[in-house]
DNA sequence: CGCCTTTGACCTGCGC
DNA sequence: GCGCAGGTCAAAGGCG
């Protein structure tokens, strides 16, 4: 199945961490590509609970065993946890209807590998977007579940909105010309916002985009200085496909560096890229001019297009990471535009407000994040084999952020083993 | 050669 | 109607 080859190709690429690099480097590290031939019910292995079949290009992260292992995450991430609020959840507690869902974040103590292994959640199986036609129904299921934790918006507000909101905002689009297409969507348009945890800028760096990988290949076709923030917008349109209309906006949140958010509008009109041709030419050292302004998107981003080199970016990339900063690339929650698990509705047009409510990330989470990578360097060496063993004792589970493509600084030194 | 990023200019929507 | 702000275009230059 090429749209699963493609997923895996791309999600191979971005376990392989940062910035990619030459095929031969990581050939060894990383089993090659071809051999991940996956056929779609290998594929479903990974995640029987995600029974629906996504659309050819919907969400490839909804058939994934739980990428990011979040219980695992938050034991090392104090406060850390993907949540995904409806449109209209403003965070605050006065918009009720929405339901959110978010990772379980109580299963916590006593991480059991092999439970997990077990479990068939996955992180887009925990966090989802559900219809907010209706009041939140389902309150915190019991934490020895593994499935989503269900809360109201209240209680994301009490508990988990320093950290991460996830928007998911859908409105028919409205695609004339080229020309006016950014500008009819300005209102109401297909969006879907996402914000995650975004790594302190390296090198000092305090903006610009270090944003993790998606499956897409984005190009970068402009950017603006944001009032009211410090941290200008990238604009993004997608380039794996021609005529894809597919578009994205990264910045960082105004009020919490820490955080990216991210905008999808529109929506994929292709499958996923088998490979990141858009991306031929794409691979780019660090510009010999360093440059270090806030606004400056480093082209970092992997070029290699054909299936060993998404493998063989892995050590490289986590090698360079710490001059990387990948301002085309994705989320760990890939809100595929025909994400299946993503449940889609119309809302006003993200309101920043949100993410001043959550308030910054807190010290707690930056330390837990450090720690969190240290704790997974061990996890190093062979992400295939520990995203892609199912039910392996050996699969100690995939470095989750390995597939942000995080371009956070000097990676490596925070891998280290304890 | 193809694709990328950067960046200033241009266009449009919106609020006053 | 005017000005601001956001979003897009397109030229220029870089990289593999």
């Amino acid at each position: 199945m090429e749209n699963y080859q493609g997923d895996l190709t791309d999600i191979l690429r971005a376990s392989g961490g940062i910035g990619g690099k030459s095929v031969s480097e990581t050939a060894a590290a990383v089993p090659s590509v071809s051999n991940w031939e996956f056929s779609p019910s290998e594929y479903s292995i990974m995640d029987q609970t995600v029974a629906s079949t996504t659309t050819p290009f919907g969400d490839p992260f909804s058939n994934m065993q739980d990428p990011l292992l979040l219980h695992h995450l938050n034991n090392n991430i104090p406060g850390s946890c993907f949540f995904i609020s409806s449109p209209n959840s403003s965070l605050d507690n006065t918009s009720t209807s929405n339901t959110v869902v978010v990772a379980d974040h109580h299963h916590q103590k006593g991480f059991d590998h092999e439970e997990m292994m077990k479990s068939p959640c996955n992180i887009f199986s925990r966090i989802q977007i559900s219809q907010t036609t209706s009041p939140p129904a389902k309150l915190p299921v019991s934490p020895s579940d593994l499935s989503p934790v269900v809360v109201s918006n209240g209680m994301i507000n009490a508990n988990i909105s320093k950290d991460c909101l996830i928007e998911n905002t859908v409105t028919p689009v409205q695609i004339s010309s080229p020309r006016n297409l950014g500008i009819k969507r300005r209102k109401s348009q297909a969006k879907k916002v996402v914000c995650i945890p975004a790594p302190a800028a390296p090198n000092g760096r305090q903006s610009g985009e270090v944003v993790p990988s998606d499956l897409w290949a984005w190009r970068k076709y402009g950017q603006k200085p944001i009032k009211g923030s410090p941290y200008p917008r990238g604009y993004y349109r997608c380039s794996s496909s021609k005529g894809c209309s597919a578009r994205k906006q990264v910045e960082r949140s105004r009020t919490n560096p820490n955080m990216l958010v991210i905008t999808y509008t529109s929506e994929h009109n292709h499958p996923w890229p088998t490979q990141r041709n858009a991306l031929a030419g794409s691979t780019r050292s660090q510009p010999p001019k360093t440059n270090t302004t806030t606004s400056t998107t480093n082209s970092s981003k992997t070029s290699s297009s054909t299936s060993t080199s998404h493998q063989a970016q892995a050590k490289e990339e986590q090698k360079e990471s710490s001059s990387n900063d990948n301002s085309a690339s994705l989320s760990p929650i890939m809100p595929s535009s025909t994400s299946n698990s993503v449940k889609e509705e119309n809302i006003e047009e993200f309101d920043h407000k949100n993410l001043e409510n959550i308030d910054d990330v807190d010290d707690q989470f930056s330390d837990g994040f450090q720690n969190f990578f240290a704790e997974l360097g061990e996890l190093e060496a062979d992400p295939l084999s520990l995203l892609f063993t199912t039910q392996g004792k050996e699969s100690k589970g995939m470095d989750p952020f390995t597939l942000f493509d995080w371009s956070s600084g000097d990676n490596n030194t925070q891998f280290d083993n304890k």
